[in-house]
DNA sequence: ATTACTGCAAAGGATTTGCATGTGA
DNA sequence: TCACATGCAAATCCTTTGCAGTAAT
């Protein structure tokens, strides 16, 4: 088990919940996989290894880590991904056309939302978006 | 009918296709609307008038009428909505708190787009987003 | 010994589809 | 006329929920 984890194991328990194979196995999963997940993904890795998890029971654990903000979830074209919520802020630039999902660090929309702040008087959350558009390659 | 239903209908009839009571009402609900609305918005408005059409067909003339770009789809904290597509590019600020959506004009993502073209090459779509946030009201 | 957690199956909502019928051009 | 559209019902996809049983602390 990587440090992450147990870091991760121990929050669950100082919160009073319980560390159970399911949750590990989703842990495992999620921080192998460096980048973001689709429920399905999560639910098609772990089956692959123990056929016996339920999807059901995955779906919870998801819910519950994004409830204790161990994981985030973003909406990336109209679909829905997990990511640890470990690593520093950032956003995604996905590709329409080859699916490439690319990380873009948080300070690109520091002036935008400093500017809504401004104009608006809106606190924009811009903590984890997704942009579409076209990549380098497909252009 | 406004002039701006008169020029979809000559759109959708220059392409081939045919201008039906079913597309005539979605057309109504969504331009008397004014701003986006989701699928059963539309459905639920159009069958307080005529209880007789069936929400597949509004699903298939949203589609149909995305497809000709005359509205837009844009997905606002998960939630499909539908547009004109005729109103100048613009994007939302969607307060989570009371569920408020202000229009933010296009040029606010200007600088950004730019950036990123620098950048990553990565030519991004930004024509019709949403942020979420907090707004002046609610903070 | 609690009571959180899981599995199962069934429900749920939103959207899509197959197919026969209807209708605009 | 005849391809395009619609209605209906069933199918599908993704996700949630009720409930009884299981297991972590």
């Amino acid at each position: 088990m990587s440090h992450q984890e147990q870091n991760i194991a121990q929050k669950i328990r100082s919160h009073g919940f319980r560390m159970t194979p399911q949750r590990q196995l989703v842990l495992d999963v999620i921080c192998g996989h460096g980048g973001h997940m689709t429920a399905n993904e999560v639910i098609a890795e772990i089956q692959s290894k123990t056929p016996i998890v339920n999807s059901a029971t995955v779906y919870r654990v998801l819910q519950f880590l994004c409830d204790l903000q161990l994981i985030t979830r973003t909406e990336i074209n109209g679909q829905a991904v997990y990511e640890l919520a470990l690593t520093t802020p950032h956003h995604h630039l996905a590709c329409r056309n080859c699916g490439r999902v690319m990380d873009l660090p948080d300070n690109y929309f520091k002036p935008l939302a400093q500017q809504l702040l401004e104009d608006f008087s809106f606190e924009a959350e811009l903590n984890h978006l997704a942009l579409s558009g076209k990549c380098a390659d497909c252009s």
